[in-house]
DNA sequence: TTTT
DNA sequence: TTTT
């Protein structure tokens, strides 16, 4: 029955993130991000080939996401597919996103032009959902790494 | 500019491969895969979500899932995520698919009622778009492993 | 500083789980998984290389493990890369581990001789070492998917 | 038989790249790289936790290496593990190192101090083992996308 | 040491 | 539409 359902990101943002605070509590702040791949066509010429993904961050996320992500910011993205439908105009269409699991930041901070980021964390700072207490490598002692 | 767009997929086909021959010569076999993870409500009870994904193989890929896969089959598949727009009815529409790059047959073979594949491969043969030479694992002989 | 340290693999068990009940309470199972991959060499022979992980799995995890995975399994792995060090006749020595965080069990029910499990989940069931409970898909709903 | 051995990593050098030109004709780079995750432990101090990888790459992602990477530089390493055995004052020993399949450059351009980089490519190129040319996205053309 |  |  269980399966595997992941997505791994690394690209652009396209715009500032989109974050709305929803009336149950929660917050959930939408990325457009882009990921390029160069390639030689069969003429020989170098391509560009840009895919654009919508991707979803909840509460925690959202947060770190609408603090210190902005249009440009390079991030890595881990998440899962969401296939929603909804009616328009009395057609049922689709929107297929990433919801995400995990985003480290990949700017350096040093490369901002100004202070953008008052508080920003360190570069590439890690942030999940779930945070994880990472334990010792260590196999024998009594400590489970997490 | 480049980035990274990735997606892994562990699931089964809601489906028989659809395949199609195309004019200039090329093969594409459509999977309709489910992905399905359980988990606990806030009530306690027991629930099943499952995500289905449109996933597109080329060529090789494609005529292994025509020969292989059917309703059922359980397979493990690596690709990225592409995004097409189209016209209907007036109206631009997006689909999101996966095209493999990778894929693995996670099926026994010696679960089939009967002797579905004449010439089936081994089970989990793995297949990709781009077979490549895997030399020796030793670091220090002269010989590349990709 | 903070960075992405993933391993994916999915192969099979070359021996029943070692499982240790550790001091401090947690448990730990050791699983050995081979991984392979087929490829033509040079001289157009198929060949079949063979790599051999060391996983380890902890608390629920190494529960799961411990109660119905055994030598020759199926399992899908995600986790870290984990390198210990440990002196031995005098001299330092490295170990590289891999910490599971993620499992699932890609064996058919019905391909048992007997009845190995009396409880067996459903096939492929996925343990995570930090459950997590997961919503509806909607965006639009006031409830996180995490 | 055939599985999955993937490793994904984000990090920094923690030197610069070892190069090496064998006789065969191959070139081989090694590279350091850190990847550090941070947590809270027990006791609620913030820690860092860091693990070392060595990560081997062949010929046309070696060139690469050799002319772009240094210490500190950020870098996306997709690979697979390989382990070998060597013989070290008469007793057998073990290495786990990566072998990398694609590689994606995280820095800026911009950060550098001077112009370290000649004919630097754009920031985050993409280079694969086997590059691959990628066609477009739509399915209805007749032109695989890998 | 697995799997086919 | 799958799987257990």
């Amino acid at each position: 029955m269980a399966g595997v359902n992941k997505v791994i990101l690394v690209g652009n943002l396209g715009a500032d993130p989109e974050v709305r605070n929803l009336e149950g509590g929660n917050k959930v702040a939408t990325l457009s991000i882009a990921t390029s791949e160069n390639y030689t066509d069969r003429d020989g010429n170098r391509q560009t080939q840009t895919e654009w993904h919508r991707v979803n961050l909840w509460n925690g996320l959202a947060g770190v996401a609408e603090q210190y992500l902005k249009k440009g910011s390079k991030v890595y993205i881990e998440g899962r597919l969401t296939t929603r439908s909804y009616e328009k105009d009395g057609v049922t269409r689709y929107s297929t996103d990433i919801t995400a699991r995990d985003m480290v930041m990949l700017d350096s901070r040093q490369d901002g032009q100004g202070a953008p980021y008052e508080a920003a964390p360190p570069q590439g700072a890690t942030v999940s959902e779930t945070p994880q207490a990472v334990g010792a490598s260590e196999v024998s002692n009594d400590d489970p790494p997490f």
